[in-house]
DNA sequence: ATAGGGTTATAT
DNA sequence: ATATAACCCTAT
């Protein structure tokens, strides 16, 4: 254990003293960082330039808390790249500066602190946006890097897969604890999984939970929702041909093909023939996308109650061209199994 | 419970 | 630095 300077030896004491502002016998102290005050003026001076680069502008119906410091954030960057519009448009092409670095002032440091005491170790966007907290124009990454690197021993406690750069500097006084990750541990998805997940598509529908709660597919312990989301992730095409809106790409060059699960990877265990034909575009009986309307594929009330008979007129389904229920009129092509949301709701309420 | 979209960890 | 996968949030 590296040697502390801690003036706390339990959670209780330190998060009292960060409670109460108490910086100077914190975590931190003064000998930490030379020159607290010319970094911080350096950083003023900087600031205009050295905005955090935001993500690209997403909308969203309801408006997080800080609307109003992103609002600000945004005109400054607006103001700026207008002022430089005419040099820039000339001559560009322009390779992208990296930022210039703004050395972390403890003042900022120990608000971090403050943050992950209140938020969590991880909520950085959070721990930002709080008013009661100030940093130099920093980004939930930079966030994230300085804890990783001014505290590596508690990151990889906390973060046992992550890799830090081995403390060869100067770290801090480790805060005795500041536990409390909320977020669960990354997992990727197994091939294996992905072929359940799709058997369970086929079998249930988008009815997730239902597809999360049903035994055979062993997947309870995934939560319905990433089941969504990996469904989303893996399967976008399926996804959009039953009629939900897909993930837009992230980036503008890369044109990465949408990745397929399993594929020639075929499980060996556990998957049935369904899936099976599916992964390597057996039509079968159940005749994939015959009509190439990259709708999944139909007529399979089978797939689901084999007692149910095949479609006859009057069934419901659910319509993956429009992807929502329909009365089965004629055609049994481009069909998927009923939705149990619906027939869920219709017979039994909860 | 889920659709849509925001956020963060990780690989490149 | 950037893109994506796997998380999370929350209005319906």
């Amino acid at each position: 254990m590296p040697p502390t300077r801690s003036n706390y030896t339990n959670l209780q004491a330190a998060s009292q003293a960060i409670s109460q502002s108490d910086l100077s016998t914190a975590f931190i102290t003064s000998a930490d960082i030379a020159d607290t005050a010319s970094a911080i003026s350096l950083a003023q001076n900087l600031a205009g330039a050295t905005v955090a680069a935001q993500p690209t502008a997403r909308k969203r119906k309801a408006p997080t808390k800080n609307v109003q410091q992103q609002q600000q954030q945004q005109q400054q960057q607006q103001q700026q790249q207008h002022h430089h519009q005419q040099q820039q448009q000339q001559q560009q092409p322009v390779a992208q500066k990296r930022k210039t670095r703004t050395k972390w002032t403890d003042a900022e440091t120990n608000d971090l602190l403050r943050g992950c005491n209140t938020y969590g170790v991880g909520n950085w966007k959070k721990i930002l946006q709080d008013p009661q907290f100030t940093f130099n124009g920093r980004s939930a990454v930079d966030l994230k890097d300085r804890f990783r690197t001014y505290f590596p021993d508690e990151y990889r406690r906390l973060y046992p897969n992550a890799t830090t750069h081995g403390g060869r500097r100067q770290r801090a006084p480790l805060p005795n604890a500041l536990p409390k990750v909320n977020r669960k541990e990354r997992r990727s998805f197994t091939p294996e999984e992905d072929a359940r997940l799709l058997e369970g598509f086929l079998k249930h529908g988008p009815s997730w939970s239902k597809i999360q709660k049903d035994e055979e597919l062993h997947l309870f312990e995934r939560r319905s929702t990433d089941l969504r989301d990996r469904f989303r992730n893996a399967f976008p095409e399926k996804y959009a041909a039953a009629g939900f809106k897909t993930r837009p790409k992230h980036g503008s060059t890369n044109n990465r093909q949408p990745r397929t699960a399993p594929v020639e990877t075929v499980p060996e265990q556990g998957v049935s023939d369904i899936v099976d034909n599916i992964l390597n575009g057996n039509a079968g009986t159940w005749g994939a996308d015959d009509d190439h309307s990259g709708a999944l594929f139909g007529t399979t009330s089978d797939l689901v109650d084999p007692t149910a008979g095949a479609g006859g007129s009057g069934d419901a389904f659910y319509d993956t061209n429009s992807g929502s229920m329909a009365q089965l009129v004629a055609s049994n092509d481009n069909k998927i199994p009923i939705d149990p949301k619906v027939t869920e709701a219709s017979s039994r309420r909860k």
